[in-house]
DNA sequence: CCTATAATTCGCTATATGACGAAATATAAT
DNA sequence: ATTATATTTCGTCATATAGCGAATTATAGG
């Protein structure tokens, strides 16, 4: 119950939803998935913290730079279906949708390059 | 994205899994529910409402009693999955077989002598 | 009509959660 | 070694949520 419960919950929140659909197949660095939600580097660190401990994420450490991904075939059959579910079930959202054209935008930059950028703010 | 974190947030709740559960292909009265539960009617209620509200319960009044039960073939397909898929990661829960018990003896009370013990307390 | 009662709504409190900026950590580059 | 920088952790605030009891609503029965 409590890895299930700790899985729903870290679905319950619309940003981390946001975040699974920009990591189906495909890895991010932090500061991509920063620049897609445009929230405080903390808090998208959070969010992805919460995501990773629910199983929902993979992370990759290369360097400097922390790559994080959807889980993958070795995960539980109950983390697979999350994760079908969510994806079947916005498919054609509206904010997803827009959310396509964001992501894409910042996959035309390097995460170096995004890196400079954010810290000037 | 609306309809569906509210049927996610419905779900964030380790009470409403137990109440999906305990109405799963089963229709109970919310003093039943109160009694499964062991918590305060407006509590209780208040969980129930949220699970309506997010379309995961029907309900039916019939006179003084309101009846609850899990979505039918009428719901949408993204709840339905999420019935499925909470059903399915928890068939094995230690709670939830206890809840199995519990649930048993609630069902040997008639829902009017259960409200009578209930108004007693 | 009036009373009893099943359920819901309201008002409140305690705790959980999401947001941020500042500080800390860890790694790369000089 | 020292500095720069990508990420995380910590402290704090504002808001959201779960819980309860009291008050309200709606229906059945006297």
């Amino acid at each position: 119950m409590r890895d299930f419960m700790e899985i729903v919950k870290a679905m319950a929140d619309e940003n981390r939803i946001r975040i699974l659909y920009c990591l189906k197949d495909r890895e991010l660095c932090v500061c991509q998935v920063i620049e897609f939600l445009g929230l405080a580097p903390s808090t998208t660190s959070k969010h992805l913290s919460i995501l990773h401990q629910a199983r929902l994420l993979d992370s990759q450490k290369k360097g400097r730079w922390v790559y994080y991904r959807t889980a993958g075939p070795d995960a539980s059959p109950v983390v697979q279906q999350a994760l079908a579910w969510v994806f079947g079930a916005l498919e054609q959202d509206k904010q997803i949708q827009a959310d396509r054209q964001t992501l894409e935008a910042v996959l035309r930059m390097e995460p170096e390059e995004l890196c400079k950028i954010q810290a000037e703010r």
